[in-house]
DNA sequence: TCATTGGATGAAGGATTCTTCAGGTTTGGA
DNA sequence: TCCAAACCTGAAGAATCCTTCATCCAATGA
């Protein structure tokens, strides 16, 4: 009944020599532009391979499956983005909530675009290649990273709940999205990423209770 | 270069008999439930005949691809949530600001969740089958329908600009991926729900009361 | 009643795609 | 230098899938 069956989503072996290094790296970059180029529908092994300027049998010696591709692919991608939002997170604390705030979505969209491409080709595959557990993971990451900033406020009492942080998660990626498939000016950019550090900042005040004054 | 070729997404043809009006009915629904239980992956037009009791030859005898039908689905399911989206916008003009969002996100989620099955299914297709413009145009009529809401809001003086309004927008759409694809109880429904007016409320007051410093 | 048009059928052609594997090439160390 | 392990190749089998079309069934109205 559900659509994933049971397949191996484990790389199959890693590279040892330099060479192979760089043939999986060839792949992966490869699989993003095929992505780009001819959408997810006739994302092709073959056609990753020959983009990468290897046999698919190559391919098939790294990776089981054309999912486990675009899922090490994704995989990647999203810890890459996670882990900048943490350190973010961290150098964050001990400062005014907006302050935060700000520093936490900046460093999120400025993740988000720092390979912009990759952001865009992986939306078309997010929903099917084990999207929503490798999401939950992340999402469960920001959050705690998120929690913790947050406690540190110097101008609140008490924090957030989980709902709301969850909640201003899934907008930011929304926004986020929308923004990227835009393909938008680097002037485009900035404005909205000031609107979205207002738009985290004015609701994580308000879903906030203030210490009295 | 760009990943849609040339197909033609027109319908086919229009049932004119009673007995065809319910097979293509049929068809709808077979394609969300062969969307939710194999993937978009295994989406076929064969698994999508079967279920839905009618031979190859009939769909394609309304739809002349596979594509076509995906994308009439997806139009249709967009177009019934912004029309309610737009009666809600409508029915709250002239009210005081807060008030306006509440009905107004309050009307989305709900056309929404009427039927989340359809939701969830499409989230698979929507980045393929044409859904860009698609939803290109759909932002552009929701934006269209708050603006004029906004303008009649009793207790603000200057109304959020596009840019604004299209972030909210695009937040939303974010949330409410997050909370359909997450199978939720209907009170976390409703927590969601709450937590979604106060994010658009807070921020749609941050983005009137004045532009930032 | 019967002709005409709308509606339905499903086997099969043509095209893709995934994945394997037997055999070749390169690398690194002994 | 030489060998074993790592790495690469790409033709081809097996499995789907999309779409068509010749053919049959049902409804409508004259």
């Amino acid at each position: 009944m559900p659509a994933n069956v049971l397949v191996a989503f484990e790389p199959r072996k890693t590279p040892l020599q330099a060479r192979s290094t760089v043939t999986v790296e060839a792949i992966c970059e490869a699989a993003i532009q095929v992505l780009l180029s001819h959408g997810a529908e006739r994302f092709t092994t073959t056609r990753v391979a020959a983009r990468a300027g290897v046999s698919v049998g190559t391919l098939y010696q790294y990776y089981p499956n054309k999912q486990s591709l675009l899922f090490a692919v994704f995989e990647h991608h999203m810890n890459n983005v996670v882990a900048k939002t943490e350190v973010a997170c961290a150098r964050a604390c001990h400062k005014p909530l907006a302050e935060m705030v700000r520093e936490m979505v900046e460093a999120y969209v400025d993740a988000k675009m720092e390979r912009a491409d990759i952001s865009v080709a992986l939306y078309q595959v997010s929903a099917n290649v084990g999207g929503p557990a490798l999401i939950k993971r992340i999402t469960e990451r920001s959050r705690k990273a998120l929690e913790s900033m947050l406690q540190t406020a110097t101008d609140t009492q008490s924090p957030p709940d989980k709902f709301a942080i969850d909640t201003m998660l899934a907008a930011m990626a929304g926004a986020m999205r929308s923004l990227l498939e835009a393909s938008p000016s680097s002037a485009t950019i900035r404005q909205s990423r000031d609107q979205l550090v207002l738009l985290c900042q004015s609701y994580m005040a308000a879903a906030t209770a203030k210490s009295p004054r």
